[in-house]
DNA sequence: GTAAACTATAGAGTGAACTCTAAGGCAAGC
DNA sequence: GCTTGCCTTAGAGTTCACTCTATAGTTTAC
């Protein structure tokens, strides 16, 4: 498929394709040429790129996947320190995810702060005071 | 308290934090003048910076932020607004936290992968195998 | 009283990840 | 065969969130 069909798969710009592939993120089982110089991509490069997204939506940078997504035989990385970064990031998302659930109980206070001010202003800052003598503990 | 101090308090830098008072993130409740033009910051500050580090830490940018925690009476959002703005926050995290199992998944086959190509090869490229029959199905 | 350490400002520089532009080559439809 | 649209490249521009520099004023410690 041409880079256009790829882009609209998976909803990345053209640019953007022709990006990660200069900075390393796409190899020969992903891209290859034509004749006439064109990039065709093989399914495989979709598989790669919603790989990529995913990282990417936990926070991982580009360079950083560079690095680990490299197939084993390129030793760039030996395998040993892979499963080192696997087992990180690991750690990393369970962190995260007890962040989300703090970040879950602030927002909810904010939201019944914010719906009680709608109907009882006074009752709302009472709200917000005895939330300051909690923080302060 | 000056501004080294505050900064020391909380981990940010004293240039990050009259960058953030620059972008409109803090206001006369969390820093004020003195005569010799040095700012001084109330404990508000802290809190008002903790939780800045918060939301930032689950995506939210700097203007949105600065739209946000804008206290309601002043009113470049009005309280409904501001409600619907945290559902909505609510609803990325709840969604953030299943991509985020999704990808803990994700993570732990390429541990399984990687354990296993330490020792077994062969079994390792089947796992590999098998894995693309699924992701095809 | 002076040196070191802190404060202030304006503005330049950085790095990541795009995003877009210009200039040209190929391809498909009419 | 020509227009429209997709493809190529190199490289410039953008945005975000800092981060740093230069220059200058103030405070503190000895």
């Amino acid at each position: 498929m041409k880079i256009q069909e790829l882009a609209e798969k998976i909803g990345l710009s053209v640019h953007t394709i022709r990006y990660y592939e200069k900075e390393g993120l796409l190899d020969e089982r992903h891209v290859q040429r034509e004749k006439n110089n064109y990039r065709t991509y093989s399914d495989e490069a979709i598989e790669r790129l919603k790989l990529i997204k995913k990282f990417q939506g936990i926070g991982c940078s580009l360079i950083e996947l560079k690095d680990i997504l490299q197939d084993h035989d390129t030793n760039t990385r030996t395998n040993q320190q892979v499963i080192e970064w696997i087992l990180q990031k690991i750690n990393e998302i369970e962190r995260k995810k007890e962040e989300f659930d703090r970040m879950l109980e602030t927002l909810n206070f904010m939201l019944t702060y914010r719906v009680t001010l709608e109907t009882d202003p006074e009752k709302a800052r009472s709200l917000l005071a005895a939330a300051k003598l909690n923080s302060g503990k």
